[in-house]
DNA sequence: TCTTATTAAGAACATACGTTCAATTAGAGG
DNA sequence: CCTCTAATTGAACGTATGTTCTTAATAAGA
């Protein structure tokens, strides 16, 4: 049943409304007789009514011999708490440059810092396991990607031709952010930073670990 | 008083820890009754005892005489949790390019979407009413802002020599984000795009309106 | 071993709190 | 005016739940 707060009596959208800033204040639910006291109601009863109301509409749910087990399910909630449904943490687990290896399954490492995003900014990716990395060098420039960026990072063990992708090389033990060239049997790691030529690797010697998803920068 | 969990009585973090997933799972505390069933305590008193040195340890609060009335304190809740506490959300209130005029007051403008920020990402300026711009255009593509990208900025009336900044061109009526020359009795706006030439405007004619702070970018 | 502080047990108590009910009042049609 | 439903009142009831107290068990020191 969809019913829009405003078909509400005037009594019991004071009652919904306190509930949701005693919430707020509180952390708890506030009992049938702190909304009675608040909302000026002269018994516990009409709290008791106007809430069967409230819990048909669907505004409310109650658990039943628990005190104070009143829960608010449709989202009446403030912006904050929408957007915070919305709500991503992706883990920050290391540094990627040329040369600075980091662990093979980001999964194990131990996370830095968790960075929140939300899904709408993310799309399609964000049911992935996604992680982050900051950046340590200048070999994506071009791409708008510089020295302490972050770069959130899906992990895949495929890419298209110029993607940019995480690349771990084998024999080197090292990863690095690159944009992936296959070229028969090798494949060019190509930078993108004009003053830097492109790396060679066998494509045997090379895997991917992830591709490019965002990118943050904060430098001035 | 700093106690970290593992000074904890082997009761206490079970304590401790089951009123934390009790919480997850049900938005509520759970009473001194559910504590002594899920722990296996013989009686409510034990329960009683150990949540006095748990509070007495900081680790939870209580309010006195209300039913459920535990808090969790200190953050040795899950990451998750620990990272939304440290959260900020920067409303994004519009666009910002070249001929796009912006409301000059960013706080009257109805948010488009809340995006979510850790405080340690925004370093000082977490405090401030930081806003956020999509921005349109390609004028700053080698300082990595790409036509889509999400800039945050900081309000403010001033600012350095060669600092991005979003301008105010009174005259035009529009806003945009470039680099910030003063020059006499003059401003060079510069992008940064070596195809695009510098804009000159009058002093009076032009005004700071923010900082540059942070940028996010999703192409690849 | 004796002493003392810490922890546990179990019961009982007081009240916070949800629930119910009978009696009233107020509106809405007819 | 009558009837029927919606809303209100005030009180009482019963359970849920926090609190306290006494006694016993355990651990820690001297």
């Amino acid at each position: 049943m969809t019913v829009s707060r405003d078909k509400l009596s005037d009594k019991q959208i004071r009652i919904l409304e306190f509930i949701e800033s005693y919430l707020d204040e509180n952390q708890i639910p506030p009992s049938i007789r702190d909304i009675q006291i608040a909302c000026d109601l002269s018994s516990t009863s009409v709290v008791q009514y106007n809430m069967r109301n409230l819990e048909k509409f669907g505004f409310i749910s109650r658990r039943v011999d628990v005190a104070r087990g009143i829960q608010i399910t449709k989202d009446n909630s403030s912006n904050t708490e929408n957007a915070s449904d919305n709500l991503l943490y992706i883990p920050l687990i290391g540094r990627i440059a040329a040369g600075i290896p980091i662990p093979v399954t980001p999964q194990e490492a131990e996370p830095e810092d968790l960075l929140p995003f939300s899904r709408s900014q993310l799309g399609s990716k964000s049911d992935r396991s996604l992680f982050a990395l900051r950046v340590q060098g200048e070999s994506m420039i071009d791409d708008g990607i510089f020295d302490g960026d972050i770069v959130v990072i899906e992990p895949r063990q495929t890419a298209d031709p110029g993607e940019m992708v995480v690349a771990w090389i084998k024999s080197r033990e090292e990863t690095t952010l690159k944009r992936w060239y296959p070229e028969g049997d090798r494949i060019r790691l190509q930078p993108r930073n004009s003053t830097m030529p492109p790396i060679y690797e066998d494509a045997a010697d090379v895997e991917v670990q992830g591709r490019f998803v965002l990118s943050m920068n904060s430098s001035s």
